[in-house]
DNA sequence: CTTTAGCTTTACATATCCTTTAAAATTAGT
DNA sequence: ACTAATTTTAAAGGATATGTAAAGCTAAAG
């Protein structure tokens, strides 16, 4: 369990950081605001913070150049990042799922939503850094046992390679939701690896070649998504 | 929410029974005890607990008979079961789950351990509600759902291409506005990009073969908008 | 030292999506 | 109602991302 969790806010707009502050530390997490991308960087290398809010409109370096910046280095890997974004604004979501981010929010801000997606995702984070998370996973007919690193479907039991079964897992953490490339290499492989861009896809293969075709679908330019 | 969750422990040695029986009313479980399989088949048959626990060595009838047993009965589809089972014992693990275990928990019990397992299993039962708050735009009958790429009308999942998808999310981004084709391009395509200028109005006849003729209208002379 | 398993790279085949084309249909203006 | 402009539609072409088999590499196991 993380006793302070730790949350920075980047937007450029006061009144926003002013009224998420405000909601934040009511609920006792301690906030950190910056008011553009290069000092939101800067405060998160200084703080490491467990989850990153970073607006996607902003002047000079935007939401998402940030992300990618913060997704770059190591000790961002594991770190929660959140979009906000008006509606209106633009339709550069879009960019900001292949970059890395965990959700965004879209404005305007009614705070007892904003509340509970944030509560969501520190649990999320909880979870994570609980000793005991569960050994079994069940989606559709596939049972996915951490400790043997392997797959169960119906009796017949599937032995997974390392990076398979990681890759097998991510996928099955958020079924339907659509992985990017860019998403996969740093969960999976972390930023500090390089490797060719056609390595996720033989995984894929290998993978698709032990549990079946149909779990894993192709969003072509996107990535991939479980589904069952 | 489940108001108390009521759990049956079955294992033959009291024990265990005792110590697992003091930890799971600590944190306010209804408990019930039951120290042979049959005993154990004809409580759970009562009381109907959420969440059964059962170590797969006992004399007579061990937990993975019993599991079946539970299982083969409609009322217990639902209910969550788990394995307690010495570490070595690798291979009767597997039979557990083949038999619709829905995890196991090794010996020795750390009690800390075993609550947090627990508590992850008993988070299963409510996780409907809670994890609910999925990240959909909603605009009249449609679900536009970013993360996952696709639209969803009714219960029938629509699948889009990546700039079909683009497209659609930029006319749904303000409802009623017209966007000039000029804007599409700059929007959809960027402004590096070069295509002939018929090539949006076919991704507008794909997305209206996909989701339906009536939500894209054309203003001629002037480009699309979206409405419902 | 040899073998093996796992991961990555390479290189070519394939499929899907995007774009273009051109004829048919629609709309607006006179 | 006729003409010109604009959009719709079907079909074909092309580009690019992904699929796939095979081989190379590395580190651990025997």
């Amino acid at each position: 369990m993380v006793d302070t969790v730790k949350i920075l806010i980047v937007d450029d707009e006061p009144d926003i950081l002013d009224i998420l502050r405000y909601n934040l530390e009511k609920e006792g997490y301690k906030v950190f605001t910056a008011e553009d991308g290069k000092a939101g960087i800067q405060l998160a290398e200084k703080e490491q913070p467990h989850l990153i809010i970073l607006d996607i409109m902003m002047p000079k370096m935007d939401g998402v150049e940030v992300c990618r910046n913060l997704r770059s280095k190591p000790i961002f890997n594991k770190t929660i990042i959140t979009f906000l974004t008006a509606r209106e604004e633009d339709y550069s979501q879009i960019a900001a799922l292949d970059v890395g981010g965990d959700d965004y929010i879209t404005k305007p801000i009614r705070p007892r939503v904003f509340l509970s997606r944030i509560k969501a995702l520190i649990r999320r984070l909880d979870r994570s850094e609980e000793e005991a998370e569960a050994n079994v996973v069940e989606v559709g007919d596939l049972k996915i046992d951490k400790e043997k690193v392997s797959v169960i479907r119906g009796d017949e039991v599937i032995e997974l390679a390392k990076k398979e079964f990681e890759l097998l897992f991510l996928l099955v953490s958020k079924p339907g939701k659509v992985f990017s490339r860019e998403e996969i290499f740093n969960k999976v492989w972390g930023t500090d690896v390089i490797v060719g861009n056609r390595t996720i896809d033989v995984h894929i293969r290998k993978l698709r070649e032990k549990i079946g075709d149909h779990y894993i679908k192709t969003i072509k330019g996107i990535g991939y998504k479980f589904e069952f």
